[in-house]
DNA sequence: ACAGTTTCCCGTAAATGC
DNA sequence: TGCATTTACGGGAAACTG
């Protein structure tokens, strides 16, 4: 008979911070002739949860609102609350919530709704209440709360079951990777394709990659860390969500970067391909990274990969994507500087394929000249012993004794009567 | 008899954010004996502030504290409160704070302690407040906050006119070329020379800089916008110092950044040096950027400047300015690209004075090649035509033609089978 | 000591008020 | 409408708390 709506955090509906605002709506589906009446609403939050295995929250501000016949419209009877905000509620016992079986983002709250519809003189009681939600208190547990939203939607049906992951099922690969590809569609605009998915499952599951009835476990996705790596493949595929969501958008969404290949398969698809060319890929020791892989020439013939540190959101803040790849250069010494990156793989020439995601530099009219960072890998070249270049001194010294130099040299300077001193 | 301590805002005493925490302290200064005394302190916001022409505020958290004689030690008696929090009083007629006159960081406002005193059945109440207080709601209003705390403390000793800005008095320039080198001092480590300030007392005071008793008014100081500039003189100035405390410290006290130049003395200084030789000075355009600027002599023999266009914050966070002077370029097309910088005016070789500052490139032991980012300034060479590289069409086409091609070669690029289409 | 969790608060962006 | 001021809240870091 009513229907609620979520909460909404933005783009992630189920989450709710504590000290933030949220928003929900409850609709009354009934059709009603537009006679005398009033419908009287009261939201509480964790209204029948049994106290003391979890945390509980309460409504911080009004949480009851009264429906006038001005608010029905195009059909049905709505009401909103807005600048709902959650708080915990302190244990006067010793109680306290969170006992330590589940992490905060595997707690499952609700949020109930208590409606009393007057017509005539008569009265009836309402209630409903929300699909299970997730309360966090630092933006940095976002993705926690978000794996259990999709776990739970995955794999049951029950409207609030909030004791879900107390002893949460398995699912089967084939019902992971459909998710896990979801996940890019709706933030990234692109979901994954059957490679891509081929290596995530290779990642997460090992040799049994390629059975798709093969059971996750939900300790395996989100809890336990990757081997040899402190972050679980959740927190690793959710910050490269990150990445692109904030960093590589167009990229992205043009299916140039992909991401998701083994360095086994990285140097099979790269080693025939013409000298130059690249592909994009995910770091997988570090959160959040990406970089490009090139295949070369050596002197004697034979083929030689390289890959570039991996670009994190700092480095992707201060340069966009598509102009480092533009403007990444390796220099040697006293030698014109190179771009390496010629084709993306297969063979599609650079500039066709990021030329219009460049960022057109802005030339300003001022009196300055215009610059810009540019990306680049120093060389120390292994050809021939250039004569080191005039400017500075560059270390066969220890640092230890570069610092002492410095000193010296600083001294000397202090000692100088410049317009700089006081 | 007491005396108050101040509020203390990280850096910043006597300015006070609504909703941040701030903590304050009394001293009773009358020595005790050690015997059955009691002392109550309560403290009170803008407890007689006239209501109407100026915000009033209340303290949100508890404010009254009760001391035993554990307090009672290195021989004076002092209460401190933690976690006081301001919030501004809503006025139930429909008078608003602040009627227009005085802006927000000009109205002053205080602190009150009122303390009750017993011992053995005998009461005494004791009253004090504190210096003026500046009240902001964002950090943004910090530095106009600041100002009016700079302006309050040297010009009057009174020690709670709370009018003051009601008709705030002038400032001789000597007056205040002193406060404003202590605030390089105080917050970045190293005040101001003679000719830093006589750089900055042009710019305020035009053709009468040179004589230190001309008279400067608040409102030219920190209200007035700079001619043709949206900012004031003071305002400019704080996002300098900011810029200092954040990203130049060690550059600044070394005392390499001249910083306060004219146009015209900075080419004065550098046209009879040896080409290369450089100077760094702040940006008189924007809020918080520096800038160097360097000499060189052009084919046929005439001197020439450059600047590059400022550093700002954000540039400065993605690479320390060290780093910056360190690895700048100037790219021309097929030419092995040359850091124009040599010496540091007026004499000083680059690595000799910068060298101890720059940032060692830790080398990772990784897979991947190292990769940093370096600032270049990209010339469209003026010399002969070199043949324009075959990477990428460099335009002679217009920025919409490219488009155009470039959406055509897209298209294409769409309707071929890759390993990225889904 | 430590990890999971919460609080704190700057700094940007958006909303609000006048 | 524009400007001054406040509110909102992400994100990094510190503080808390068993």
């Amino acid at each position: 008979e009513k229907q609620p709506c979520m909460p909404t955090h933005p783009q992630k509906p189920l989450i709710i911070k504590t000290g933030v605002q949220f928003t929900t709506k409850v609709r009354l589906l009934v059709k009603l002739p537009e006679v005398d009446y009033q419908l009287k609403v009261k939201t509480t939050f964790d209204k029948d949860l049994p106290p003391g295995r979890v945390r509980q929250f309460f409504i911080l501000t009004n949480n009851t609102k009264v429906m006038d016949i001005e608010d029905y419209s195009n059909g049905c009877l709505s009401v909103e609350f807005r600048h709902l905000q959650l708080k915990e509620k302190k244990y006067i016992n010793g109680t306290k919530g969170n006992e330590g079986l589940l992490s905060v983002t595997e707690e499952l709250h609700s949020l109930s709704f208590e409606a009393c519809f007057t017509v005539q003189g008569l009265t009836i009681d309402l209630e409903t209440c929300s699909l299970p939600l997730v309360v966090i208190s630092n933006v940095s547990q976002l993705p926690g709360g978000w794996v259990s939203v999709m776990w739970y939607n995955l794999l049951t049906d029950e409207p609030r079951n909030l004791a879900f992951f107390g002893n949460p099922p398995r699912a089967t690969w084939s019902q992971l990777s459909e998710v896990l590809s979801w996940q890019f569609s709706t933030f990234a605009g692109k979901g994954l394709n059957k490679e891509q998915l081929s290596m995530l499952g290779g990642k997460l599951l090992g040799q049994h990659a390629s059975c798709s009835d093969y059971q996750v476990s939900w300790s395996k996705l989100s809890k336990e860390n990757i081997p040899g790596k402190p972050f679980s493949f959740w927190m690793w595929l959710d910050s490269i969500l990150e990445l692109i969501k904030k960093h590589l958008l167009p990229v992205w969404n043009e299916n140039y970067i992909m991401g998701f290949v083994s360095k086994e398969m990285e140097r099979t698809l790269l080693k025939d391909k013409e000298p130059g060319t690249f592909l994009l890929r995910f770091s997988e020791s570090h959160l959040g990274g990406i970089t490009f892989t090139w295949v070369e020439h050596g002197d004697n013939g034979e083929v030689k990969f390289n890959s570039v540190e991996p670009y994190t959101k700092n480095r992707l803040s201060a340069l966009p994507f598509a102009d480092i790849i533009r403007d990444y250069k390796v220099i040697s010494e006293g030698v014109v500087p190179e771009n390496p990156l010629k084709f993306l793989y297969p063979d599609i020439p650079k500039d066709e394929a990021f030329g219009r995601l460049y960022n057109i530099q802005p030339s300003k009219v001022h009196p300055y000249i215009t610059s810009t960072l540019i990306p680049i890998s120093q060389l120390r070249s292994n050809t021939t012993t250039t004569p080191s270049s005039c400017q500075s001194p560059e270390p066969p010294m220890t640092p230890r004794e570069f610092d002492m130099l410095s000193e010296h040299l600083c001294f000397d300077i202090n000692s100088m009567s410049s317009p700089y001193s006081e």
